[in-house]
DNA sequence: AATTAATACTTGCAAATTGCAAATAATATA
DNA sequence: TATATTATTTGCAATTTGCAAGTATTAATT
């Protein structure tokens, strides 16, 4: 088998550079993180700081600043969960869910672009590895452990 | 078409989270971005300062300053060219050789890890398919124009 | 019920990383 | 020679980071 990490490497950086692009939205300016961090809060259902944490393995301390940072920017609530209230829920405000549309759909143009340079039956096939992939890093102990 | 955005997210995450594990090798600690950085000069021939802080899309200055900490940690030669003495040619000492090739093994083993929960076929197709993303991302004018 | 332990989160640093603007150094052009 | 251009480096000043230690709240133990 041919050098494994040479494509994953140049994959990875350039999704990454993909990435970059996308944190301006309705003339709000957000960091990558805290783009990444608007995008778990969305996708889970009233999660945790913990929760998102661990999910994006960043540093709790290092999260715990970032969510001030979105709360004060209006993108995102922090409530006490009234059962046990040293838990705080994270969810997105209307601006919030505004930005995280935004982003979202800027991403899938982007994400659309690219896979216009394939014929249909190799976007197929492309999106069931990545989707492949993406259960096998799930399997896989030697990484990627945190998300769900 | 389902939503991309989401499976190229998880996706990248998880291959973060690889790439974070592969930053120690032979009693040597080096941050992530070191470890691009030396993956980079090592797979170049002899590039320049501005060359590779543009394959990576850092800034110049901000590189300029992690070249020095390299150099410093006797991972990195820097030479001016002879030729045009305003550009600075990067190469790996033999340290640094070293730290590349443990690192390339270590992602490679943990690549081959992954891999292993996937048929022949699927392992095939996967790696076709990176393969074929790398191309259409090289041809997109929406991101990606960095590196070669 | 009172102590102790455990969990979830937040601050206090201090170090590392970043990027812009301005400086230097070397070469190319007028 | 003077001016412009290119490659790289500093000077900040702001942001981001993570560890250790703090607070707040709930669970377990006695």
């Amino acid at each position: 088998m041919e050098n494994l990490r040479e494509i994953f490497q140049i994959m990875t950086r350039r999704f990454g550079l993909l990435d970059k692009n996308c944190c301006t939205a309705g003339g709000v300016d957000i960091s990558l993180v805290q783009s990444h961090i608007i995008y778990e809060i969305d996708r889970k259902h009233n999660p945790s700081i913990q929760q998102v944490a661990d999910s994006l393995a960043i540093d709790v301390t290092t999260f715990s600043r970032q969510v001030q940072s979105l709360v004060k920017m209006g993108l995102v609530k922090k409530t006490p969960l009234p059962e046990d209230r040293r838990i705080h829920i994270l969810n997105l405000t209307t601006e919030g869910k505004y930005i995280a549309t935004v982003i979202d759909g800027q991403m899938n143009v982007y994400l659309k672009e690219v896979f216009s340079h394939m014929s249909e039956f190799e976007q197929e096939m492309v999106i069931n590895s990545i989707k492949l992939l993406n259960e096998s890093m799930a399997k896989s102990s030697v990484c990627c452990t945190p998300l769900g």
